[in-house]
DNA sequence: CAAGCAAAAAATATAGATAATTGCTGCGAC
DNA sequence: GTCGCAGCAATTATCTATATTTTTTGCTTG
């Protein structure tokens, strides 16, 4: 499955009800199964077993071991030889060196997608940053990153600031860590009772600026602290829940 | 299946032999077909009939299928939903592709680990190139990429100086990406009747030196430009074999 | 308390059933 | 005669159910 385009595949996966039927059991369970590790239902280290899932998704065992078998060739599923499958722990360690590695990447993407980019690609940001921002405006603004129109909106945008970037092989691996990501932003707003105090909103606003007004540095630079606090903010709360053992 | 250390990795798959008996089929498989892959004789574009391949590989289907699940989220295999599995194409836009972004890790590692590697990193870089020039020094040069003890070398050898990078996913892209380009080099070399003109060796050789003299902007000078080099050798020979259709 | 053994559970593989796709054949319209 | 298309047959992919192997668990015994 080799990511085309930002947007095509995003509205692709929501039209996965509509042509259930032209996709395998495998290819929906890998979806379902990477939904409940992100959302935590899966908690990370957790075994996996066979029987009880294939109950649970009411599936084949087959089926589910291709679905697990594909997860684990992109991070979110360990699999041992001879003992199953078990969803990745996560760690400090890892969400540091994810975010690391998604700044030098999304930043190679950024200017060359800055270069590319017409007045369709300016378009398509500008939308997504709309659609976004309507979302934004919710009574509860600490748990938005739980709410699925969000987290679309939300992944719209940072694709569509790339979707200039003509690397298949960028696109992916930023794809990948993205994933990654999601699933320790999840796990944080989850935990955490107290609402957010960053302004997310107005720094996505200023990247939006700084890439339509085409300044690539200072969009790289603001996508950079964007990726950092966020780091900061579930490093911090990690160290909260961790210390409650 | 995350990404540890290189050369640990590597003396795992020599060792598939001895605890063979540990893995599964559907991981052995794995190997096999990506073995067949690189070396071509599952060429690019070919459909992957099931039952054809399970009585190839003297293998069921399924642990087969799974196989053929985790190589499609890396590249060399496009899955479509049913209809079963191809050997992805080859182009020369995914060949500049890889090798541009592979040039963009590969420098981010390096310089990471010339940061943090010490003696002991030195030394394996040391011994990994002497392994590889030792190799070298076969009667018929131009064939050095088929050779299974060169390819090793040399795959030790890279991955040997990026050894002392600390970041898991760098590592696994960077794999990912190493594998991509030996398929095409490897397909290069069979296809080519002449010698290679480039001295691989001596590229090598000054690499190394710039890496163990701590010269970290020559080292990915050197290193691009090692890359580079090869992605037009390659090209000019793709030229050759598709002007004859 | 440790070592060894047996039973249970779980992972993996096989074989057979089902569903989808491909390709062919024949019919009819232009 | 050729093009288009419906329907059928054959192939192929996919799934289910079952069998086998491996690992784990828990008990017993020294």
């Amino acid at each position: 499955m080799r990511f085309i385009c930002c947007v095509e595949n995003l509205k692709g996966m929501q039209m996965v009800t509509e042509k259930s039927q032209k996709r395998t059991m495998a290819s929906q369970l890998a979806d379902s199964v990477r939904d409940d590790i992100l959302n935590g239902i899966l908690p990370p280290g957790s075994r996996l077993n066979l029987s009880n899932l294939s109950r649970h998704y009411k599936a084949g065992i087959n089926p589910l071991r291709e679905a697990l078998s594909r997860l684990s060739t992109t991070g979110f599923i360990t699999a041992e030889d001879q003992r199953g499958f078990r969803v990745s722990e996560i760690s400090r360690d890892e969400l540091i060196d994810t975010q690391r590695v998604r700044i030098a990447l999304e930043c190679i993407a950024l200017r060359e997608s800055m270069e590319n980019g017409g007045v369709v690609w300016e378009g398509e940001i500008i939308a997504a940053h709309h659609r976004m921002s309507r979302v934004q405006n919710t009574p509860d603004g600490s748990r938005l990153a739980l709410d699925t129109d969000w987290e679309t909106a939300h992944s719209d945008f940072h694709f569509a600031l790339l979707s200039g970037c003509r690397s298949q092989w960028l696109m992916l691996f930023i794809n990948t860590l993205f994933e990654c990501s999601t699933r320790y932003r999840k796990a944080v707003v989850r935990a955490r009772r107290k609402s957010i105090r960053r302004n997310v909103a107005q720094e996505h606003q200023e990247l939006m600026d700084a890439v339509l007004n085409k300044n690539a540095d200072k969009a790289c630079e603001l996508l950079s602290k964007h990726f950092d606090e966020t780091t900061d903010f579930i490093l911090a709360s990690m160290g909260e829940v961790e210390s409650q053992p």
